[in-house]
DNA sequence: CAAGTGACTACAG
DNA sequence: ACTGTAGCCACTT
């Protein structure tokens, strides 16, 4: 059992509505920052993992949507994000200084 | 086994 | 501010 896929699925699924938080925050909060990119690959697969998590809701650390073209359609992630009050712009979540929800800080164990 | 790839980041120029 | 390079690590070929 790859207890790290796990881990991230868990933090993703405690991602508020309308809220973000990015790949390495993620990282961080499993004590692994220099594994961002092994949470970007476990998202890769959380649709057989975990179905349903709201993958949506982490994007990198600029904001940027650089996980749309993995889903449904590429258009699905911003089309939930915004349904969920989050204003994107060209792949780009605005205000994301202030949406960004860090799992260090925020969460609650 | 070596090399390539990627839903990432940080740092240097 | 923008671009290029390098570190990172699991997985594929």
């Amino acid at each position: 059992m790859h207890n790290f896929y796990t881990a991230v699925y868990d933090i993703v699924a405690q991602i508020p509505e309308g809220r973000v938080t990015s790949y390495g925050a993620i990282a961080k909060a499993l004590g692994a920052a220099k594994s961002s990119r092994m949470v970007g690959y476990a998202m890769n697969l959380s649709h057989t993992h975990r179905p349903g998590l709201p993958a949506h809701r982490v994007v990198n650390r600029n904001g940027l949507l650089t996980g749309r073209h993995h889903f449904a359609s590429p258009t699905q992630m911003q089309e939930r994000l915004e349904s969920e009050g989050v204003n994107v712009k060209k792949d780009q979540v605005m205000n994301f200084k202030l949406l960004f929800w860090d799992p260090l800080v925020e969460i609650t164990l």
